[in-house]
DNA sequence: TTGAAAGCGCTAACAT
DNA sequence: ATGTTAGCGCTTTCAA
């Protein structure tokens, strides 16, 4: 049985004439069903679908986008260096494609500079790849859903785009993410539960406004509990785990140092811990240490981390069920088609890098 | 400037005529050129692709797929649950799809069984994914590429199908990985030339074939510097981080244990080094510790892992370079068409994690 | 070595 | 509420 070619029957496909035929109805009958149009009486419906499902129809992707005015094709454009965070807001992404019948392109890119011809796009390219006769959707994951000029260039071309963003950003009404403010003040708090008072904070870099936002969490729910937030207790780092070699030396080298950290990247906090065990102290018996995001490196380190999980793959499904949606509302009545934002339920991963406060501190 | 809709100039992308036009030919002639087919005289074979170079020109993958025996999809089947791994070569994967105008449709499968309807597929439902007249070639990345079942319906099905696999598989001639007893070997002799001589090696589960050339490779540096194993050297694992644990309790309560180990995953090495430190051994002072993927995990731990880094996005790359010259070889010459296996470089990362055979021993 | 005509599966525009 | 016709961009015959 050699792999290459043979077997009899070149087993053709079904195709919306077969389903035709099959329910008794016009070829223009089914393409109606297929695209959700109004005007078909339920017993014409019903028949139809029962015959597609018969005979296990698929529409040809291909020959939608040829005569339709869609072009069946999403795009991701990213610049998001956390391959394990990708690959899986990717997964969920490329599964929800599959169901309803989309194909998704992805496009890397280091930066985007609008002159220089050093960026991994120039202006023009970026117009040509994200252009409506191109693709009918964008999708934007962090950090570049927050490039304005990136953002603009979209806006101009006017193809739809779903953002998995935590702040919105004007004339892109579609957006999706989960609640950094809640799970930052939701981390906090069960780190005052445990009995912590003195507690330090790593923030991301300046830019990042997920960072900022899990900040904001934090102080409200320290301000919540009569805490006070001392300003040597905040360190501002990069994202990367480099950066939180640092933080931690900072954080730590302090005469009344603090009894835990949140910092707001898993990254960083294995950055945190390697410095913290170089120090020789204890997690989390002398300190308690918090992440954030759930990626591969909180249960890869020792102790596992303490982390808030947010569902990157269920993201990556609603992103794309989202801007099909809309783009399906939109073409059945342009007018009526808003976009919506939606938050995530996120969830607070407990494991043995946080732990009460150590007594007589 | 709100983000829907608008904008002037739909904007009507180049097509096969604008080509034929510009080059004074007819289309047939520049559907030729972009299939590589022979019989064009060079001249002809210029003009063509200078036209197609000005006007921007790339075919429409719908039109192709519709009128012509190719579907210009490649369907990616994965059961590896390390998304950090998977995401890397997805991205390579992704890039050169797009260079070569196909796409790219992935299928998660916890585990695949011809009988139980538990199982993510059942035989046919695989059949109908991986059909010829669905696809035009499968990507198998490991472990799901030594399933025989998986195999056994693509073989029948005659799908063409590139293995990411360092073993070979009957019927199956497409093949790429790098060398695990190379890599193996090189990071053995890396140790040795440390001056270490009592070293240990963790397995992967008795299945991994990788693990098993790993280990050979191992195996042959130690005989070739006229080291012998020690039974009690080898712990075999299951490739997850828990498991590190046990082999590592295992190796290390030995009277006279090694100096150095050499684990063959980095999941594996971090699950390790978390007992290693709760024993209080120093690495590298005391203990020597090598893993094997540079995964994130690589560099996340403390201190970071010398490892085996695996080119993951540029196998990515390859493998749908070979299976998209493969079917067109097969396509232009039917009998001709020969598989091939690549074996790509890897590269020896040295990082903190090994260092000189501590003296006195 | 090159070209002309037919048709792939589907949807838009126009009937009915 | 449903059907008819034409044509999307490309490749496959078949012809020159």
């Amino acid at each position: 049985m050699k792999n290459e070619q043979n077997i009899s029957e070149p087993k053709r496909l079904a195709t919306i004439k077969d389903v035709a035929l099959l329910a008794g109805v016009s070829v223009m009958t089914v393409s109606r069903v297929l695209n959700q149009k109004s005007g078909v009486r339920p017993a014409t419906l019903e028949k139809v679908q029962k015959a597609i499902a018969k005979i296990h129809y698929r529409p040809n992707i291909g020959a939608r986008a040829l005569s339709g005015k869609q072009t069946f094709q999403f795009l991701m454009l990213y610049n998001n260096p956390n391959i394990a965070w990708m690959g899986e807001l990717m997964i969920g992404i490329l599964k929800t494609c599959r169901r309803t019948g989309y194909h998704l392109s992805v496009e890397f890119t280091e930066e985007f500079d609008s002159n220089s011809d050093k960026a991994s796009f120039t202006r023009d390219e970026l117009a040509d790849l994200a252009s409506p006769s191109r693709v009918d959707g964008v999708i934007l994951p962090p950090p570049i859903c927050f490039n304005k000029k990136v953002l603009g260039v979209i806006g101009e071309l006017g193809t739809p785009c779903i953002r998995i963003a935590g702040v919105p950003a004007r004339g892109f009404d579609l957006r999706l993410s989960i609640d950094n403010f809640a799970a930052g003040y939701e981390i906090t708090e069960y780190l005052i539960e445990l009995g912590h008072e003195n507690i330090g904070f790593v923030r991301g870099p300046e830019l990042s406004v997920a960072s900022g936002l899990r900040y904001d969490g934090f102080a409200a729910a320290m301000r919540a509990h009569g805490l006070t937030i001392r300003e040597s207790n905040v360190a501002t780092g990069s994202y990367h785990l480099e950066s939180g070699h640092e933080c931690a030396r900072q954080l730590l080298s302090q005469e009344d140092r603090p009894t835990a950290i949140f910092t707001s990247t898993d990254e960083m906090t294995a950055g945190l811990l390697a410095v913290v065990q170089e120090l020789k102290i204890s997690v989390p018996d002398q300190l308690s240490v918090a992440g954030f995001d759930d990626a591969t490196i909180a249960h890869s380190v020792w102790p596992a981390l303490t982390t808030i999980r947010a569902p990157l793959q269920a993201i990556g499904e609603m992103s794309v069920d989202m801007l099909a949606d809309y783009i399906r509302e939109k073409r059945n009545n342009p007018d009526a088609a808003r976009g919506k934002s939606l938050t995530l339920p996120y969830e607070l991963t407990v494991r043995r890098s946080t732990g009460p406060c150590p007594t007589g501190t």
